[in-house]
DNA sequence: TTGTACGCGTTATCAT
DNA sequence: ATGATAACGCGTACAA
């Protein structure tokens, strides 16, 4: 572990203006691009700076400025697949601006929350993003942390807070829409966790755009149970006894579409050309890989994450916003999804 | 964003000690545990803290002791699912110690990997953990970085850096004496691109083990194609036709297998009784969801990212190591293989 | 054009 | 038991 000044010690802006021949102060100048200085003197110092591999310590910039350049990501549920996308987002619009970002797991945990909120703040972060697991509101962070935050997926319980969320209503009309322009009209609706706001949100949805079209909802309810594979064969299989004329199912995620679909063949009930199915999540490995691939929705949770950064970038320069802020979702086709024959 | 001292700028070790009427110095001492304050100015420092809700700037720590309790995770591929577990891993080594971790997805472009490595540098991280996207090995980030590397899934081409892999070959072994212990003799092997070097180490410890056991491989070769689904429903079909005798597909990554089970139903050859099927990766959703629940292996990448936290604990404690180190993968057994009838 | 001096927040050393 | 002071590495107002 050897440096390039041929010590275990960094390399500092001190060691710089000595090969450089100047003194410290000068060096910062040169450095940091301020006119007055020599351009014979800048480049001798960026030469020697080059030369030792110099980079300055941001710490110490930090300590001056008050700023840090960081940013704490706080989430829940990193196992989750929602996170993730969330977080690319976020870490791909910093990146971008030079701002370094803290990864933290509460795993669902309270009291590792506070643990690593407190951490953060003793880091002096200039800004927090908090990603929940499941897209319902959760308790805010409070106030008074002294930097700005902002709640992506799951909404803070506080509206003086910033959140950003996806469009689930619009999202349910979304699926039917698609399903509907198919010419589909004995369409049923398999989701997941009833207790989950946005199984609710897109039911509400799909219902609102099916009375619009002045269809029924196949099977005359909508399927709630578990977000797995097995409940939406289960569910198929109630289902079809219930109504064998279904032509269509949105499924409430890519799991409970493959499942769906696993039944649906077992029925020899072709897709799509017997009964159209649309996921939820575009969760590419599933949906991509279906049989047939799978149409679906997509939160654009990258997107998202992306915006979260935004808006808390804005936050940090002075332009709070607060409220719940809603993002659309996008339909994605591929081949479960066609014109009836 | 009012902080506690009812002004915007954070509250400060002089805040504290100005309100308990005594000096930097002593709050210090108070706050950190020293012996020699007397109990009850104690106290009054440590109610101050309270009231003012102070948590020391840990960057002035930073620059006085040398080191920032932080460390670099260096991905090169966040979506794909292999760096999250083993990110997770070491995410949770490191909270444990009161360690933060900045996070950087490369998304496999070595500029973008430069980019944030001097960053991270700058930053003065303690260490660094670099999470490579296949496990094959990467290339050195050079031995004189000034703080100590351990590589994570893909080794470093230096053997002179400590890296961190799992044993495929084992594992390729693990899986098939599992199903010969299953009293399968008819043993088929399908699995991914050929390219990867986990996939040859998986094919030949899965060949040594037949050899070891007298056991032929069915279908005369290794099914090497793509990591997909998709490939795992075609390389069953090509298998079936040349090898109808087959009792058991040990397939390399659980997508390959569901294409594998998959096909096995529409040929109305049931799992497990007639042929067995053993995935690779134990990625949940995939494998306990599938018809029956897969078995399969399980690489423990989250222990490996607890493991390279230790390993950086160590080098950055002075105790560094280097070389490569393997380690072991488990066997998980669900309902797709059991003994033959 | 260059150098000196101070401050950022904290800890450690040395007086008191 | 407590306080004044230096030091960490850098940027910047000010003096030269």
């Amino acid at each position: 572990m050897v440096t390039s000044n041929g010590t275990a010690r960094p390399v500092t802006l001190r060691d710089v203006a000595r090969l450089a021949g100047v003194s410290v102060a000068t060096a910062s100048k040169a450095l940091n691009g301020q006119p007055q200085v020599k351009a014979e003197t800048r480049s001798r110092v960026m030469e020697a700076a080059a030369q030792l591999s110099f980079s300055p310590n941001t710490l110490a910039q930090a300590l001056i400025g008050g700023r840090t350049g960081t940013v704490g990501l706080l989430t829940s549920d990193l196992e989750g697949r929602f996170s993730i996308p969330i977080l690319m987002g976020a870490e791909d619009a910093f990146g971008s601006d030079q701002i370094s970002v803290f990864l933290c797991d509460a795993r669902g945990d309270a009291i590792r929350e506070k643990h690593h909120l407190r951490a953060l703040l003793s880091r002096r972060v200039d800004g927090l993003i908090v990603v929940g697991a499941r897209p319902d509101s959760r308790p805010s962070l409070g106030r008074d942390l002294g930097v700005p935050v902002v709640y992506a997926y799951s909404p803070s319980d506080d509206p003086e807070d910033l959140s950003l969320v996806t469009d689930n209503e619009a999202a349910g009309r979304l699926a039917v829409d698609h399903l509907i322009s198919c010419g589909r009209t004995r369409i049923a609706h398999i989701t997941g966790d009833p207790s989950y706001g946005a199984a609710q949100d897109r039911a509400r949805g799909a219902r609102s755009r099916l009375t619009e079209a002045g269809l029924p909802l196949a099977g005359d309810q909508v399927w709630f149970g578990m977000w797995s594979e097995a409940w939406g064969r289960g569910a198929t299989r109630m289902l079809l006894r219930k109504d064998p004329s279904v032509d269509a199912v949105f499924a409430g995620s890519d799991e409970i579409a493959r499942g769906v679909l696993d039944v649906l063949h077992q029925e020899g009930l072709d897709v799509p050309s017997r009964v159209a199915v649309i996921g939820f999540d575009n969760w590419e490995v599933l949906a991509a890989n279906a049989r047939p691939p799978l149409s679906t929705i997509d939160m654009q949770l990258e997107e998202l994450g992306r915006r979260a950064a935004q808006r808390l970038f804005a936050a940090i320069d002075g332009n709070p916003a607060s409220g719940t802020e809603t993002l659309p979702c996008r339909l994605i086709t591929r081949e479960s999804t066609a014109p009836l024959g």
